[in-house]
RNA sequence: GACCCGUUCGUCUAGCGGUUAGGACUCCGCCCUUUCACGGCGGCAACACGGGUUCGAGUCCCGUACGGGUCGCCA
């Protein structure tokens, strides 16, 4: 049952990157809205100047577009609530402060103005959380100073504008997402110790506070927190490693939240129509990039050829495509090509030292191999018919089974025992390349022979 | 330090008073494959601890421990 005119938005602040978590979030956003009906609008946080870049803007904007997440207001998309930038904001904000002051809620203090809290206890109740309850005139009457290892007082007044006439956070979120009529707040659970205050202008403003739901933060695979080093933090990352977006959104969106049964690999529209507050987990999740690559792999898998072809060229410079394809089913991202491409492009591949030996253990001398290679270049013609009757014919010459004589070929065509599907492989290297590559390693591999 | 949130295999999770505690990633074994990979089958592996409540507790309550968050003229 859609709820009547669900609105939500995520309001980053663009100064570092897009990370995974605050993706996570936006996506969230997105498909509660999605859900019920309703829209996603996209506010960008930019009022401390100092910090800002246009960088980690572009950052913002472009990692959500990769992701497949639509703002239906917001940067480059008008509606009736913008401007979507709050630096362009300031006379919606002024016009607020004065309602405030004209209501004595705020006061000057050094050049800034204080927002007077409420003396009484603020209760709300979190889609995820819980039923929440703070006295912020208590608890913000002392703060930590972390250097002194103590606390100290301080005014749980906090500062809604600098001197320099600039707001801060907590007044034009809240402006902002009264302006823009904003239902549902789904964000990181760092804020949720931010929400008595955000209440408290809510109220202040004369406006109902939406709803509330907190989301768990994504840790480290141990435990730590994510930081910006973290390698997969960013979300830029994931495209230049090779990653889709549907897998990677998928990923995120089972951090965190489940369809409660035993399914993992989800569409968008699938996870939309499941999504819900009930399904939201309450504890941290510690970001598993191995899951993340299968879950990828997977999806590279399902992909049509000719889609694959198109994504994976730009990966594999100069490669012919039918080389290409033989990778789809090995690789879990795009940059893992190469490593797969190697062996059959490069007549110089190093034999690997595990490769070599497992050959060794099969064969005593040169000689069985030395006769594949002869029987090889004797094909009339170069296809996997007869390259079977080659191997076929060596087998029953020295009364082995033929499956004896794969890894063997395999290593010596092309250097590693773990490769992409022979046939195929051998018929791409070509036949003279082949025989010249086995003379090679056979001599490498038994050179007193 | 105060306040808040959390705690099921190493990791992501299912479970919502009675289950042989299920699935997935990773790892290992087997099968399939005249090779490799995929895939299939199987295995290892968890209810943080202590008290209650109850005929019965992973599930409810309290405490402890541990993890995370907040305490800015950052967002």
């Amino acid at each position: 049952m859609p709820l009547d005119k669900v609105r939500t938005r995520f309001a980053p602040s663009p100064t570092g990157y897009l990370h995974v978590g605050g993706a996570r979030t936006a996506l969230f956003n997105y498909l509660f809205a999605r859900r019920h009906q309703g829209t996603f609008v996209l506010r960008i946080e930019d009022t401390d100047k100092v910090r800002n870049t246009s960088e980690a803007n572009d950052a913002i904007i472009e990692g959500m577009s990769w992701l497949g997440i639509k703002w239906q207001e917001g940067p480059g998309v008008d509606g009736p609530y913008g401007p979507y930038f709050q630096s362009q904001r300031t006379e919606i904000y002024t016009h607020k402060l004065s309602l405030l002051e004209k209501s004595d809620r705020v006061y000057e203090d050094q050049g800034a103005i204080r927002f007077r809290v409420p003396q009484s206890e603020i209760s709300f109740v979190d889609r995820i959380c819980g039923p929440q309850s703070i006295n912020l005139s208590q608890q913000g009457s002392r703060a930590w100073d972390s250097e002194e290892g103590k606390e100290v007082e301080t005014n749980p007044d906090f500062i809604i504008r600098r001197p320099d006439g600039s707001f801060l956070f907590h007044f034009v979120n809240v402006v902002d997402d009264i302006e823009m009529k904003i239902s549902h707040v789904l964000r990181g659970e760092d804020h949720l110790s931010n929400t008595a205050r955000h209440i408290a202008l809510f109220e202040a403003l004369g406006a109902t506070p939406p709803s509330f739901a907190h989301i768990p933060l994504i840790l480290n695979n141990d435990g730590s927190k994510m930081s910006k080093r973290d390698a997969g933090a960013g979300l830029q990352w994931y495209e230049d490693e090779g990653f889709l977006p549907e897998a990677v959104s998928n990923y995120l969106a089972l951090l965190g939240w489940s369809p409660k049964d035993d399914r993992e690999i989800l569409s968008a529209d699938e996870i939309t129509n499941l999504f819900d507050f009930n399904h939201l987990n309450r504890s941290n999740a510690r970001f598993d990039l191995e899951k993340c690559r299968w879950l990828n792999g997977q999806y590279i898998a399902a992909l049509p050829t000719e889609q694959f072809l198109h994504l994976a060229i730009p990966f594999a410079a100069g490669a012919p495509e039918s080389a290409i394809a033989l990778t789809q089913p090995r690789i879990q991202t795009f940059t893992e090509i190469n490593q797969w491409l190697a062996p059959i492009l490069d007549d110089e591949f190093p034999m690997e030292r595990a490769s070599l030996s497992k050959v060794l253990e099969k064969q005593k001398d040169a000689s069985t191999l030395l006769s594949l290679t002869e029987h090889l270049g004797q094909a009339p013609n170069w296809n996997e018919e007869q390259i079977k009757l080659a191997i076929n014919q060596t087998a029953e010459k020295f009364g082995v089974k033929p499956g004896k004589l794969m890894l063997p070929l395999r290593v010596t065509a092309t250097g590693t025992a773990q490769g992409t599907d022979l046939m195929p492989t051998l018929e791409i290297i070509g036949k003279e390349t082949t025989v010249a590559r086995m003379r090679r390693r056979i001599a490498t591999l038994f050179p007193t022979d």
